[in-house]
DNA sequence: TCAATCCCGACGAAGTTCGTCGGATTTCGC
DNA sequence: GCGAAATCCGACGAACTTCGTCGGGATTGA
């Protein structure tokens, strides 16, 4: 039903990176097989196909997909799943990372803050978005495509969690 | 002047991560010599005391800072500044870190998708959930406090900073 | 021609963020 | 004791962003 969920916590994603996301890897799912339409891709993932529409531009203008018009028309990836870092496509659907004006991946941005220079707590924004770009740009979309058991990732080095953890086990509480 | 500066990008904290942040940092810089008002701080940082009153609030239900009432009163951080990490301040000001509902440090939050077992894009969220734990909690109060290295410029906006100092080599610098 | 689909711009409602306001309470200095 | 300085607390509201909806146009295959 798609319930609109409470934001609850920081660092929070908009829709349209998780929606986003869900579209690319459904592209990757049938990455081969011709242009896939927003209507299929909506309907399996219970999204507003309106919506998507707003978002697959972006998608598009960064060259990550490519469109086919007319009936049976659709879109489908430029390029093979395992070269397309996460990275770039929340980039293309968020903007610039940046956890703070002040920290903008884009310097266009990042001059406004006006403290800069005598600025100490720029650091860590500075940091948090290292990471968060490092951590991105190690997945790729194929990773993301492969069942969940199946993932053998390498582990990026950043965290001392293995992450073995059980989602399946977890009991979903509808 | 403090203008509201735009969102423009991914990611980000609100003005409570980013002003807690700087409150946080004042207090380090006069860790040892009693409480420091909000009024003092409020006007060394251009910022609004009424707010920075509602953001405290937090900071000292985690039990990282306490108060002193009355005249002459304020808030002194409860421990050294180098046992504080970041993560600590971030979480306390903003919530369980959580880019994205499903992937929640809260476990409470966690179980509301739906998708869970099935949803193979939880992974991307739960590493980025990771990286930026232990971004931030890699990084102390004091490493804020210590005045940035002289004669070093640092225009931002190089995506490619190398992040010199690992924070464990301990160059006691004061 | 008809239907499917991408393409595009505008719009609006819900929710969150970012504070403001007014007052109550505690404590220090006189 | 009195007043000033400060923390404490709850309520409120305006501006902004997000999350879509809507209507229509253009393009293509059958």
């Amino acid at each position: 039903m798609r319930t609109v969920l409470p934001s609850s916590g920081a660092v929070h994603f908009s829709t349209r990176g998780e929606y986003g996301v869900r579209l690319m890897v459904e592209l990757a799912r049938h990455h081969g097989a011709g242009p896939v339409s927003l209507h299929e891709i909506a309907e399996h993932e219970d999204l507003p196909r309106p919506y998507l529409e707003q978002l697959v531009i972006s998608l598009r203008e960064a060259g990550l997909v490519q469109s086919t018009r007319g009936a049976h028309g659709g879109y489908e990836l430029t390029r093979e799943p395992e070269t397309i870092r996460m990275g770039e496509v929340v980039r293309a659907l968020e903007g610039p990372l940046a956890p703070m004006v002040c920290a903008s991946e884009d310097p266009a941005h990042a001059g406004v803050c006006g403290r800069t220079g005598f600025c100490t707590v720029n650091l860590l924004w500075v940091r948090v978005r290292d990471a968060l770009s490092t951590a991105l740009d190690s997945i790729t979309l194929a990773d993301l495509t492969r069942p969940r058991a199946a993932a053998h990732p390498f582990h990026a080095g950043t965290s001392a969690d293995p992450v073995p953890t059980p989602v399946a086990a977890a009991t979903p509480t509808n």
